[in-house]
RNA sequence: GGGCGCGUAGCUCAGCGGCAAGAGCGCUGCUUUUACAUAGCAGAUGUCACAGGUUCGAUCCCUGUCGCGCCCA
């Protein structure tokens, strides 16, 4: 059970004494936020001299506030800004959102029609005033949430991909690409959302499962002599048929060629055509393990305006495209159907769903339907309006992404060793600047990477929107009669061309035409691509008319590590020097499914526009959070945890530090999502239902854990609309009780750091910096301090996050509070020098841990600056009034290998004398003796009250000294050792059991090393240090078997 | 269909050719001892999915099987 946070007492921490007995977050997180921003310490500039380390932030869609995966990512990247800027590097973490083009319009077009009001219902400029209302409003959320987590954003820069410098940039780009040739427009199919009305680029869409059909529908043959069978699973489009296709292998094709076909319904004749493409039956020759093959009946209908392997089939043959829907996917005849018969009225104005009804029932009727079979296969839906995408033709923008000068950039960006062999032709040829410099973090993700570019498609840029960058393209017709010179031609209608204007003309075709020669009779399409707005005004007087649409937001996306910095032009943006300082940026922290729709767009951008520089050195693929089923979290299924609710009840520091440990590099994760209940504060475990769709969520309504008459509604019951939260039934919200690790971290890092403060003297600061400790116990915390921080330099080289936060853990709370502290207690109240250490380990310690937990630390800085100087030999610890900008620490010499085996030997001891004392029930005040043997007695001795403060020991009798009968023996090291005072009488027949334990478990471990040891190829073929190891082992193992028999019989 | 990953304690996850397999949470005892009960100490719990193979030795490498997930088509 998690219980909140309880009202905080208005008490700001300060020096030592005054820190609370816990770590209230929220008392904190504001005024650390503050110092923060006051101080200007996350702004970067260029020419400062330091090496450069930049990373800019995936920007967040406008459309909503952050979820937990953002919480993730920002984290990530947080920790690597906040390392680097401690380690000296001139540190700029751009922040920014991104205006996402359909998603943010569809939101603010689902909010209007809640009004009864339509996008139609506002002129484009009123409707684009509407939506960046709602984006100013969620950019304020976004970056309050940024804020919140303790992000180090250069806040200062803050970008959005449609203020006037991003526009400025994608202004320049498209123009480039559009001169250069790389952007092009063209009639081609396009993935159609017929409920957004705009087109898709492939990766918007998504492949669902669905249970479909193939309906046999026969096909009269012109002359009369009988009928083909084509199966389909989209009857409707048969109304744009323009032929039908049969393989050439097909036995029938022979008797079949040169008849027509008279299409059903529409009464149109259309040819029959031989295209390898067509699957033949199984029965026929057809490959029996191809599924299609199971379906076929050899014959295709072909619709080259409605199925893009069909539009590939009409190019062949030279078929006629033609598009029988309009853009809301109803049967139209008004957008390039122009032969219907009165037969097809009834279709005309149905919905694609009807249609498709309508017509099966008609070949029913006809007794053309031969048969129906159930079918189920994967049909595109749109990302974001999930209706099924309709191939559908129409003019759009494409970059041509296929040409080597952005694909294959991008193949060679890539590190060679992370190359997968392959006979693609980008990688042949000679090295150029920047090749090979992108790396993959994990590496795996570089062959998602390359294999995404060996398939690479042109990119459909176009969007049917509102809400974007406006394509700067202004097009007119012109219709000429011939011979007319382009030039006089082209001025005559308004386009001249000049530094800012480029100018492509088409033909009827789509064809580009070269304007150098005459012009031939036909109608042309005159397209003025420009790189200011200031002649379009000129262009518009001449009957040139501006594109509508917008282009897709990935464009400009792609930009971010341009546009940002100012490019084109850093020094107009106000940026001079920005764009050579910070690009290429350090690592792009990002998620799975992004290395195909930005990672590979930023790679093939950056390159072609920026002298063939990789937008990032490194990218990091993190992990995805899950629920605790191993499902998505989503909106729909209720299952996300907010950020902001976790910062309310645990506390940023604790939303980071688990955020930050179950970063691990091979699985994703699932974080099991609790319940709070809004009676009493606590944190219970969801009864769950399982939908329609078969995933576990909460059910619907709650009943509380304390009072089963008061009930709550959760957020998967509100989102499905299966209930409403009301005053008498509230909504519960999502938490989950991993963040309690986080929390307690916090709180234990705190009160480590108040203990310290408090036995803390002003006698310490005299110590001189460069002074050597001698206790046992401080050249093994600065040697233990030392190995941590080695760790975490080589987790933060690999991007473990996961080992970061390990790290952090076992040191801090292993190391320096369970022994550490506790070993000290008796000595550091009288003792300057071990103050000294122990305020410097404090000191180190919460710079190695401030990049994960900025504001617990830095809370803390306070108070342990105010302590005194820190620093000895070893490790240098320069003054700073904010640790966020404090110097990373860098021990040198620290290691102690003699102090970890003499610790190591006490932990040891103080273990084995542990357990006996909670075996045996001693009291834990009471105090008890120890007799040892020779060896172990002079570790004791060398351990420096170590062992007797942690074990609990008051006497320790020195070997020959005359030891009580009452006395229990202990096997230590191969040795008896005797402990006293355990009880006020003696129990013989525990000490009995106990040792019979200690004699099976030994000898258990003697008889597999020996097993080991009598193995003969283990001895001839393992390494010799793992022998002789072993040997040791089995040796300590045989000493400790003795002296426990040694001990049984001693009890007799 | 192509690719990638995962299956280790009740749960969430580390580990990785060589000690008798680890952590946190949860669980069981004991303890409110002047840093911390958001704590301390002690304890219990595993055919490392399954089947073969390589090896002196496999949780780890290879092959196959069975489950689960993701990305791309």
């Amino acid at each position: 059970m998690t219980p909140l946070v309880p009202a905080p007492a208005e008490r700001p921490a300060g020096a030592s004494e005054s820190l609370a007995k816990s770590y209230i977050p929220r008392e904190h997180e504001v005024r650390m936020a503050a110092r923060w921003s006051d101080a200007g310490c996350f702004h970067a500039e260029a020419g400062t001299g330091r090496p450069a380390y930049s990373i800019f932030i995936p920007p967040p869609n406008v459309t909503a506030a952050l979820h937990l995966g953002h919480a993730l990512n920002n984290t990530l990247q947080n920790v690597l800004a906040r390392a680097h800027r401690m380690r000296g590097f001139e540190t700029l973490w751009m922040p920014g959102t991104d205006h996402a083009g359909i998603a943010t319009q569809t939101v603010v077009e689902r909010r209007l029609l809640q009004q009864g009001k339509r996008r139609s219902d506002f002129s484009r400029e009123a409707f684009v005033a509407k939506v960046r209302e709602w984006k100013d409003e969620y950019e304020k959320v976004i970056l309050s949430q940024l804020a919140a987590m303790g992000s180090s954003c250069d806040f200062d820069r803050t970008r959005f991909t449609m203020d006037p410098v991003c526009a400025r940039a994608v202004r320049e780009a498209f123009f480039r690409l559009f001169a250069d040739g790389l952007i092009e427009r063209g009639k081609r199919l396009v993935n159609w959302d017929p409920a957004s009305q705009t087109a898709l680029a492939d990766d918007e869409v998504e492949m669902e499962e669905v249970d479909g059909h193939f309906w046999y529908l026969r096909y009269p043959l012109e002359d009369g002599s009988g009928h083909v069978t084509v199966a389909t699973t989209r009857p409707e489009t048969m109304l744009g048929d323009t032929a039908v296709a049969i393989n050439p292998k097909d036995p029938r094709a022979v008797s079949l060629r040169g008849k027509r076909i008279r299409l059903p319904i529409v009464g149109r004749v259309i040819p029959i055509v031989e295209d390898d493409y067509v699957v033949m039956p199984v029965d026929l020759g057809g490959d029996p393990s191809d599924a299609k093959a199971q379906f076929a009946t050899g014959f295709l209908k072909v619709t080259p305006a409605h199925d893009p392997n069909d539009w590939d089939i009409g190019q062949r043959h030279g078929l006629a495209a033609i598009n029988v829907m309009a853009p809301d996917g109803s049967i139209s005849t008004r957008h390039g159907w122009d032969d219907a018969s009165e037969a097809c009225a009834p279709f005309v104005g149905l919905s694609r769903e009807a249609a498709r009804a309508s017509i099966v029932s008609w070949f029913n009727d006809q007794g053309l339907l031969e048969a129906v079979k159930p079918h189920r296969h994967s049909v595109g839906h749109s990302y974001r309006s999930h209706v099924p995408v309709e191939p559908y033709l129409s003019d759009q923008w494409y970059v041509r992404v296929t040409d080597d000068r952005l694909r294959g950039a991008a193949l060679r960006a890539m590190a060679t060793d992370q190359r997968q062999a392959s006979d693609d032709p980008s990688f042949r040829g000679a090295s150029a600047p920047g090749d090979g410099e992108l790396r993959f973090f994990p590496p795996r993700y570089a062959r998602t990477f390359q294999q995404w570019h060996e398939g690479l498609r042109d990119w459909c840029i176009s969007r049917q929107l509102w809400w974007g960058h406006r394509i700067p393209v202004w097009t007119r017709r012109l219709a000429l009669s011939g011979g007319e010179t382009w030039t006089s031609t082209l001025a005559d209608a308004g386009a001249k061309p000049s530094a800012g204007a480029s100018i492509v003309v088409t033909d009827a075709a789509g064809r580009r035409v070269s304007t150098g020669d005459a012009a031939e009779a036909g109608e042309y399409l005159v397209s003025v691509c420009l790189l200011t707005d200031e002649p379009a005004a000129a262009l518009e007087s001449s009957g040139f008319t501006q594109d509508p649409d917008v282009l897709d937001t990935w464009f400009s996306s792609a930009l971010w590590p341009l546009s940002t910095l100012g490019w084109p032009d850093p020094a107009a943006a106000g940026m001079p020097g920005l764009l050579e300082e910070f690009n290429p940026s350090s690592v792009l922290s990002t998620a799975r499914e992004i290395i195909t729709l930005w990672v590979s767009r930023m790679v093939m951008f950056n390159r072609y526009l920026n002298a063939g520089k990789v937008p990032f050195r490194h990218v990091f693929i993190h992990c995805v959070v899950q629920d605790g089923f191993g499902q998505k979290m989503s909106k729909s299924l209720g299952n996300g945890v907010d950020p902001r609710d976790i910062i309310h009840t645990h506390g940023a520091d604790a939303l980071r530090f688990v955020l930050t440990q179950i970063s691990t590099d091979t699985q994703d994760v699932r974080l099991p999502v609790d319940v709070l209940d809004p009676y009493t504060g606590e944190t219970f475990v969801p009864k769950t239902v399982v939908t329609d769709s078969g995933h576990t969520v909460a059910a619907p309504v709650q009943p509380s854990p304390k009072d089963a008459s008061k009930t709550m509604v959760t957020a998967y019951g509100v989102a499905a609309g299966l209930v409403t939260p009301t005053e008498q039934v509230p909504l519960a919200r999502n938490t989950s009780s991993r963040f309690d690790i986080g929390r307690n971290m916090a709180n234990k890092t705190w009160n480590a750091v108040r203990f310290a403060l408090g036995s803390v003297t002003t006698a310490s600061s005299a110590v001189p910096s460069d002074a050597v400790p001698q206790r046992l116990a401080d050249r093994w915390i600065l040697s233990q301090f030392a190995s941590a921080h080695a760790r975490v330099e080589r987790c933060l080289e690999a991007y473990d996050f996961n080992g970061y936060a390990e790290a952090l853990y076992d040191f801090v709370w292993r190391d320096f509070c369970d022994w550490y502290l506790e070993a000290i207690k008796p000595t550091v109240r009288a003792d300057p020098l071990q103050q000294r250490v122990l305020l410097s380990v404090i000191n180190a310690t919460l710079r190695l841990m401030h990049p994960v937990m900025p504001f617990v630390t830095e809370a803390l800085w306070e108070a342990v600056v105010a302590a005194g100087p820190a620093g000895v030999r070893g490790l240098s610890l320069p003054a700073a009034d904010l640790l966020a900008t404090a110097a990373w620490p860098g021990p040198v010499g620290l290691h102690d290998g003699e102090a970890c085996d003499l610790v190591d030997r006490s932990k040891a001891l103080v273990m084995v004398i542990r357990n006996v004392r909670g075996e045996r029930r001693v009291e834990p005040k009471r105090k008890i003796t120890l007799a040892c043997s020779p060896r172990v007695y002079e570790l004791v001795q060398s351990s420096g009250g170590l062992v007797e403060t942690l074990a609990g020991i008051d006497t320790v009798l020195a070997p020959g000294a005359d030891r009580p009968p009452t006395m229990a023996p202990l096997p230590f090291e191969g040795e008896e050792q005797w402990l006293g005072n355990l009880a006020d009488a003696v129990d013989g027949a525990a000490e009995r059991k106990r040792l019979e334990g200690v004699v099976s478990d030994r000898a258990r471990a003697v008889s597999g090393f020996r097993a080991k040891l009598d193995n003969a190829g283990y001895m001839a073929k393992a390494p010799p240090a793992v022998v002789a190891q072993t040997r040791e082992l089995c040796s300590k193992a045989e000493a400790d078997l003795e002296a426990a028999h040694r001990a049984l019989a001693s009890l007799a």
